[in-house]
DNA sequence: TTAATTCATTGCAATATTACGATTAATAAA
DNA sequence: TTTATTAATCGTAATATTGCAATGAATTAA
């Protein structure tokens, strides 16, 4: 199939998965450190960072910001990209929460 | 394609793709929870809690087995999954990382 | 206006992922 | 031994993802 049963799960194992799922390419991670590290926004100099095509780095950034984890301003023919603090603090709130649950009691096998 | 550069990035933003995709299906958050939940060890027992099929959840446990966050021991017939408390914490200091990245500075657009 | 620049979108090929039926392997129970 | 139980593996269909060339839209410069 290649397709979640998202119906199955709660809303937040599915909030969690997509975030998730963001991150999961390398290229992605890639743009957010170099967002992170540039204190002025980016724009198309993330083609040049970053060694993929045009097409792919604008591609990603779409993924990106369709959750909100960035936004993108235009400037004249550039667009500025840079990281969304509010939505950012966001998931990150719900991501420490999955990966900070209780590890004390898993004492088995 | 559907094939990530991955020669194109660090060992860091490729470690962190690799635990942020095994992370970016709502299957394996939900077995991962019910690991953190049940105090004991869980067998099968995921087959029901979640409605997959037996072969879907035992790749799911296969993949979360192959990075580590996940060990399993075999009791008879059936199998008892649990977390792995050292790897799991290991992994959160990478992600952590990652999701903590200084948020002050980014003041634009 | 024309050309140049920047980035998004489209279309497509290659590969990956998800899900499950069918089967197999291994142990336990009868 | 025979049967049941449990879980892994195989094979396959459906869909998703990745990457890029080609193109298009919008703005700026000449």
């Amino acid at each position: 199939m290649g397709l979640a049963k998202t119906e199955m799960f709660t809303d937040e194992q599915n909030k969690i998965a997509l975030f998730a799922k963001v991150f999961g390419h390398p290229a992605r991670v890639a743009i957010l450190q170099h967002l992170f590290k540039i204190n002025a926004c980016v724009c198309g100099d993330l083609v040049n960072e970053i060694g993929l095509a045009q097409p792919t780095i604008s591609q990603h950034l779409k993924e990106l910001k369709n959750l909100g984890l960035i936004k993108g301003t235009i400037e004249g023919t550039s667009v500025c990209y840079c990281i969304h603090p509010e939505n950012w603090t966001a998931m990150k709130e719900v991501m420490f929460q999955f990966l900070n649950q209780d590890i004390s009691k898993t004492d088995c096998c």
